[in-house]
DNA sequence: TTTAAAGTGTGAATAATTTCACACTAAGCT
DNA sequence: AGCTTAGTGTGAAATTATTCACACTTTAAA
């Protein structure tokens, strides 16, 4: 069971590295905002404790407070997330990804994001 | 808390639901083989009945034994999981997701993804 | 129409998670 | 140094999730 794998951890684990995840490095006090019906402070302080102890999350000191972020980076853990999103909803295809995201997107894409993709699979085909 | 929001599942609860949303319909029988750490039968029986009373799952007859299936289609949620993850692992970058798609997939990828992905791109810069 | 086989439904025990009160500690102020 | 404030760490209670044994039901075959 690698450490980035997150199926063994509970709901309000989960949804606190999601947070970090999201977020990078917070306190205690800014995970608790963040959280679906916040429960106490020392609750919170309980599960970083308990994430600290699983080897997910790590802290440092910034004054008297502790700041946490996840212990293997967004870098080390996003591809790993993203195919499990693709093979449970999108059979695994990247393509089908994007066209639903195209399809679902409130306000257009931004032309920054269509040229950023177009080199993309310009790339790819070069590779080929 | 709409029915297509898991934050609120269980970690057995969202297994089983990843399975099924993944796979389409299964029996109680195959959904227990796909799980990790497989439980007894009984148990997987048990959770699919508390996902029925909590609407997040319907089942059918096939001859004696229960067919089970999302009672909101994959079509319906896709969309949902492909954000929760875009925002929590890529700044909700739907071009860095393809960047580490192509990045990381082990083997190249097809002609037809890429065809695909060229047409969304066309279609997208036509619409604006 | 009896019996066997293959299911389903549920209560109650166990295990895990979630909660927080409260004791403790360190930093900053006077 | 003493006091106050803002944090941290933990034990134990309460809640929730997980498990399965077992009673019940339906189907199909003899």
């Amino acid at each position: 069971m690698s450490a980035s794998d997150f199926s063994h951890l509970s709901k309000r684990e989960k949804q606190i590295m999601d947070i970090l995840y999201r977020e990078g490095s917070l306190s205690a006090q800014e995970i608790m905002e963040k959280l679906p019906d916040p429960p106490g402070y020392a609750t919170v302080r309980k599960l970083l404790g308990i994430l600290e102890d699983k080897g997910q999350v790590i802290h440092s000191k910034s004054g008297r407070q502790f700041i946490y972020e996840p212990r293997n980076s967004r870098e080390q853990v996003k591809g790993k997330n993203l195919k499990h999103v693709l093979s449970t909803f999108f059979k695994g295809s990247i393509s089908e990804a994007v066209a639903t995201f195209l399809d679902q997107s409130d306000q257009q894409i931004s032309e920054e994001e269509l040229e950023e993709l177009d080199a993309l699979i310009r790339q790819a085909r070069k590779k080929k």
